[in-house]
DNA sequence: GTGGTCTAGACCACA
DNA sequence: GTGGTCTAGACCACT
């Protein structure tokens, strides 16, 4: 699992950290039980900030993707569900994108097909 | 066309603007030529100041969905296309929220359901 | 001698008359005598106010472009000149242009070429 | 790498600091990976508001000449290219000024001549 | 009336 | 410390 920093982003390091660490357990690399690096490895490792990488993780922990062992640290528990909540919260985010792509003349199958692609990456990884 | 601002919310009301329009056109509710109100009155309708809407015009304008006449003010224009830097982008921004949704146990014809019934919405408008 | 107005240009509108007046002239489509439209019926053709036409004609009447007769009222007459001043007006309009193109990546020749093809216009028109 | 700003200038500030920015990269002053001063450091040392330094370097990391590093702030980064439509914007921007340059009098050759001075700055700082 | 620019301040998120 | 957002106001150019 190699997570990829890029710092002139517009998406905060920690949204990266985070977001990475998910796509890594949709994509099958991180399974249940795994251990994450510590936060102290990862903050060293790309040379950012402890609190930057603790953030990412905390969130991850609020969510139910992690939890913290006495021992090994944080490591992957897919207490994360799609309750109605998510839900509403996923087709809020998609709108916004969705019409931007379509408004630029995309059909519906060209969008789709996009969606399908990285989806698709997802389940071959299980 | 109508416009929601939340101000509680976390996204940017300039973007929550920006967003809304591109909502609207991919909706069929802003149409190619339609007139937007001025900065000024969008600002004063929604109590915030003309900075925050010009800011929403101007990425709108950079982005060709809009442009300035300079009689009528902001016009729709759909000269936004859906270019490989787009679809770079789209991918990168859908990325993330499908590999959440996907992880928290969503099948891929659930999560591509919601797309469907989003995008639906757009080609009703049409 | 046609003009072309861009309502949706972030040029002002007797900007555009002024330049499009004067590339007239370059390309050898406007001589020396020829009488222009009247003010009113320039603006009146182009639904553009009194107002910015004769902001274009005077511009150009006070650089020597255009001068106002009695009867005929303006006609062509080429008395502007490059001066020093023109000079240094010219460079200063150049530098930041010919910086740009230089500096995403384009070579001394190809912006050359490109001066080249624009002042050879100008050359067959006379 | 030094700015001047010209307050009575008819030319809006932050444009002339755009200008002079890529005027920088042009002359070689400023490479790839530099630093530029913090938005509120430069708008200080002018006695400017930092919104009109904000502006320009906006502008000019929409272009590809900045990006935004979440650590060291506005660095040069050139991934601004010459494609078709910079070119078109080129064309249009020489246009009116080869135009005026040539109306006055001045030959092929002494137009091309300014410009190739020009440039010639740009080849020696490199 | 429209948008364009600029100022002087504020508060926040991020690292 | 950095940039990001937002406010409240001003003056100007253009039409």
């Amino acid at each position: 699992m190699l997570l990829r920093i890029e710092f002139e982003s517009d998406i905060p390091i920690y949204m990266q950290i985070k977001n990475q660490i998910i796509e890594g357990i949709a994509l099958g690399m991180l399974k249940e039980g795994d251990e994450l690096p510590s936060i102290r490895q990862l903050a060293s490792d790309f040379g950012i900030n402890l609190h930057t990488v603790k953030k990412a993780y905390d969130i991850l922990k609020d969510e139910g993707f992690l939890s913290v062992h006495r021992r090994k640290g944080y490591v992957v528990t897919k207490n994360a569900s799609a309750d109605d909540n998510f839900i509403e919260e996923l087709k809020k985010d998609l709108q916004p994108i969705l019409a931007n792509a379509f408004s630029r003349g995309m059909t519906e199958d060209e969008i789709l097909k996009i969606c399908r692609e990285i989806l698709e990456q997802f389940k071959n990884g299980m």
